[in-house]
DNA sequence: TCAAACAAGTTTGCAGTATAAACTAGTCTG
DNA sequence: CAGACTAGTTTATACTGCAAACTTGTTTGA
């Protein structure tokens, strides 16, 4: 019930799913330079994104130029609005509990 | 401005700092037993929250039993509220990011 | 009385992870 | 063709969450 995604909760990851959320497609360099990250970073949270359904990549040749666009599945939607969910149940635990004396 | 404070954001601390901003005090088996933890995993919590002066430890004896209660400082309420605040920018970001066509 | 069970935490060991630095594969430029 | 650039990926390291084992002391029961 209060059990957050690991996956989403890491902050950069968090990040990253709210920015796809917006959009229909982002590529690797509006990510890196949208979320201040290093290549590296990004390459391997979008892997872990990647492995866990959440999204989706679209690797193509733009010409010679290899480029990299991601995209929100619809697992991946589903999971974020969840996860605001779970966080909206946590935020509200301060009014809910309450000390047996 | 979207940074996360990984003390709190860990999703059990995010949790007892939500049930301590809830009370003045709560003791060691409460949260134990509200949170669902172990008490080496609890006690690891704890610590780190203390280390980063979120919470204040009151050890005391109840006639022999050793007692250890805990409550938020200020700085501790003051990060939480901002921890949220924080939260509610990064929820923001879907509205405000459009990539660039 | 002394061994076993219990209370209240703390310490330890392990498995997993976020990050930057180093690397790769290929393209463009002078 | 040497060197710089593009677009990422792989690697190495330092950190961290967690449960299990341990600690210190108290109570219970035979």
């Amino acid at each position: 019930m209060t059990d957050l995604d690991r996956i989403i909760h890491e902050p950069v990851r968090l990040r990253i799913m709210m920015v796809l959320s917006g959009v229909d497609l982002a590529d690797f360099k509006f990510l890196l330079s949208t979320l201040s990250l290093t290549k590296g970073n990004l390459s391997s949270h979008m892997e872990k994104l990647e492995r866990a359904g959440y999204v989706e990549v679209r690797k193509v040749f733009n010409g010679k130029i290899p480029h990299t666009d991601y995209g929100l599945t619809k697992a991946g939607r589903r999971a974020l609005t969840k996860h605001w969910l779970t966080l909206d149940k946590i935020r509200a635990l301060d009014a809910t509990t309450r000390k047996p004396d």
